[in-house]
DNA sequence: GGCATGACCGTAAGCGCTTACATTTCGCCA
DNA sequence: TGGCGAAATGTAAGCGCTTACGGTCATGCC
C-alpha cells in the first residue's frame, strides 16, 4: 500500500512517446540521477558508465524536458534579448556575438523585440522573465519605471547595452553617443559646413537619439553656431521615412549643406531620395549616417559613419551577464571608443 | 511516518521570493486547484471566489512559473521557428509576420538560427522540441533525415515555408524557387544575353539554391542554349562574397554579359565590386538578384529581382501551424507567385 | 589486517503547476 | 420536506527533472 495505484496518464503507445530520463535510465540499467549527471555534471561518473548512458540517451533520441529541468533546478541556460528591431542589421551582429558568446557557456539565447516602445518592451521583460530567462540585454537606458523595478524585485540580473553614460550608475557597456555624434559633428563643421540639417529618429524613450542629437548641438555651440542654423526632422525608423525627412530638408531656405542623420537606415533614404531629385552627393549637399551597418558601405555615394562596435559590445554583455548569473562580480561598465568611418557621402559644402 | 521530515529548500525570504500559486491559495483562502481554474478555466469559478483570488493575484505580483506550467498542461504556448540566417532582412519580414499572426492566438515565437547548416539545424530544432515548442515553422525541405525522423517521432507539427515543391507531400508553403528564377532568366535572355554568369550561394543543405540555379538551366535550354554559356561561382552568404565572386567572373573570357545572383545580398556585392572596377550596370553587364529585400532598392543602380511574398508565406505558416497544434486540418500545402520586378540592374546586352 | 578515504552510484524528495476524481453545497421540484 | 442533479470546490497524484544524502566498494595507509 506504500505506493498507491498510478493513474495512467503516459500514452498508450510508449514506443513513440517522447523518452524520459526515466527510460534512459532504464535502458542503461542505471538510476535516474546517474542519467542527470552524465548530462549535467560528467566528471562525477565512471568513464564506462557515462559511455553506456550517452549511448542510450543518443539510442533513444532523448532530449531533456526544458520545462521539467527548469523546475527541479530553479535555472534555465536561457538568457534573454529585447532588442528595439530585429527588421535590419543594426543589432544583428550584435546580438550575434552574444549568441556566440553565450553558446560557448551553453546558454541559449532568447531573443524578443519591441519595435521601440517601452511599454511593449515591459511586456517583453516580463515575458522573458516568466519563462526562466537567468539574465537580460536590454538596449539603452529609456525604459519604464515599472520595467526596472520589476527586475530589481525578481531579482533579474540585466545588462544595459549600445550605451554608456557616466550619469547612470546600471551596469552597461557601450559607448557614448553624445561625444561619438559631436566628433562626427566636428569633422562636418571642420570641413566648413555651417547649415545642418539633421534627421533624427523618434527620441521618445530612445536616450541613444537624444543624445546623438544633444551631439550635434554640442558641436555646433563649440564652434559659436547658433541653435537657428540647426534644421532638424524626427521620424520613425524607416529607410522611406529616411527619403521623406530628406526631401522636407532640401525645401528649406536657405538649405543646408550637409545632412546629418540619426543612423544608417534614415542615410540610406535620404541618399536614395537625392539620386531620385538629382542632388548629387556630396558635390551638393553632404549625407552622414550612424552605426555603419552593411549598407553604409555598398550604397552610393558609400557613407561617412560612425563605426560602432557591435561585436565587442555583444561579447562584452555576454560576460557581464554570466558572472552575474554565476554570483561573481561583473566588473563594472565598460565604455567602448567609436570611431569615424570616412567614406564619399561626407565632403565640403559646395563654393 | 507518512510523511517524511521535509528538507527546507525555499529561500529563507518569503518576502522577496516570487510568490507561487500555493501562496495565493492561501492568501485568498482557496485550494490551488481553484486558483488554477481562475487563471486557466474562470467559467469553472463562481464570480466571487474569481473577484477575490485575481485581487489576491494581483496584490502579491504572482506570475505562474512558465515550466511548471508546461510540465503540467504539457503545452507550452510557444512556437518555434528556425531560419538560416538573423544577419540580414531576408527572413526579417516573414518571421515579422509569423509572430504577429501568433501573437492573436496568445502564442510565443522562439526563433532560432542554422547558419545554413543542416547539422546546426537539428540541433536547434531539438533545443525548440526540448524548451517545448508546440509546433515549428522551418525554412525549405534540406535538412538531415534525423531531423525529419526526431519531428515524426516526437509528433511535433512543423510546415516548411520559402518553398514550395509538387513533389514533397509535406506540407509547405512558399513558392517554386525553380520556376521563378526561369522566368526571370527568360527576361534576360529575351533581351538578347547569350553568355550569363550565375552567383550561387552554397548548394549543399540549401535547397532553394540548388532550385534557383536549375531555374537557370531550365530557361537556357528551353532558349536552345548549351550549358558552356553558363558561369558559374558558388560561394557563400555575404556581400563580400558576392563582390569576389563577381569579379571573378569578369575575368572569365568571353566575359558574361549579365550576372544573376542567387539572392540580393550576393548582387549587392556584385554592385559594389562593379562600380569598383568601373564597370557600368547595366550598360556593360547586367545584375539582377532574388528576394526584393529593402536594399534591392537602394543600391545604385537598383536591382531588378524577384519579389517574394514573404508576408503572405509567415502569415500562412502560422495559421497552418496553428490548426494543427488544435488537431485540426491544415488544409495542405501552399503554392504562392513570386513576381519579378524590374529595375535599373538589369538591360540588353551591350552591343 | 583494520580502517579511513574517495569514487561512484542509488534513493527519494521536491520544484510549481494542472486536472481527474471525490466531496460538498445549493437550488429546485415532487 | 426529502431527494436529486448540477455547480463549486477540495484533494492529491503526477508531469520529468535535479540533487542532498547515504550506501557500497576498492584502495591505500599504518
Amino acid at each position: 500500500m506504500s505506493k498507491p495505484a498510478t493513474r495512467p496518464r503516459r500514452s498508450t503507445e510508449p514506443d513513440l512517446a517522447q523518452p524520459t530520463l526515466e527510460d534512459v535510465a532504464r535502458h542503461a540499467c542505471v538510476s535516474t540521477a546517474t542519467v542527470s549527471r552524465c548530462l549535467n555534471t560528467p566528471a562525477q561518473v565512471s568513464a564506462e558508465t557515462r559511455k553506456r548512458v550517452l549511448e542510450t540517451v543518443r539510442l533513444l533520441g532523448y532530449a531533456p524536458n526544458f520545462g521539467a529541468r527548469a523546475l527541479a533546478a530553479k535555472r534555465t541556460n536561457t538568457f534573454g534579448a529585447i532588442v528595439p528591431t530585429m527588421e535590419n542589421a543594426i543589432f544583428a551582429r550584435g546580438l550575434q556575438a552574444f549568441q556566440e558568446a553565450l553558446g560557448h557557456h551553453g546558454i541559449t539565447t532568447l531573443v524578443a523585440s519591441s519595435s521601440y516602445s517601452p511599454t511593449l518592451e515591459e511586456a517583453q521583460i516580463r515575458t522573458l522573465v516568466a519563462r526562466g530567462a537567468d539574465a537580460l540585454l536590454l538596449i539603452g537606458h529609456d525604459r519604464t519605471p515599472e520595467s526596472y523595478a520589476f527586475l530589481e524585485k525578481q531579482r533579474v540580473p540585466y545588462v544595459v547595452a549600445w550605451a554608456y553614460s557616466g550619469a547612470e550608475k546600471r551596469l552597461s557597456i557601450g559607448f557614448d553617443n553624445r561625444r561619438a555624434m559631436q566628433a562626427l559633428t566636428q569633422k562636418v563643421l571642420a570641413l566648413g559646413h555651417r547649415r545642418l540639417g539633421l534627421i533624427t529618429a523618434e527620441r521618445a524613450g530612445n536616450d541613444r537619439a537624444r543624445a546623438r542629437v544633444d551631439g550635434v548641438i554640442d558641436a555646433m555651440q563649440a564652434h559659436g553656431l547658433q541653435p537657428d542654423a540647426l534644421r532638424l526632422v524626427e521620424t520613425t525608423y524607416a529607410i522611406a521615412n529616411g527619403a521623406i525627412a530628406f526631401a522636407t530638408l532640401m525645401q528649406a531656405k536657405p538649405r543646408p549643406t550637409v545632412v546629418l542623420c540619426g543612423n544608417d537606415v534614415l542615410a540610406a533614404g535620404a541618399l536614395a531620395e537625392a539620386r531620385k531629385r538629382g542632388i548629387a552627393v556630396p558635390d551638393a549637399v553632404s549625407v552622414t549616417g550612424f552605426d555603419d551597418i552593411e549598407i553604409a558601405e555598398i550604397v552610393t555615394p558609400s557613407l561617412t559613419t560612425v563605426r560602432v562596435p557591435h561585436r565587442r559590445m555583444g561579447q562584452g554583455a555576454a560576460q557581464m551577464l554570466v558572472a552575474l548569473r554565476n554570483g561573481k562580480d561583473a566588473g563594472g561598465s565598460v565604455a567602448l571608443d567609436p570611431t569615424i568611418t570616412m567614406r564619399e557621402s561626407l565632403g565640403p559644402p559646395p563654393a
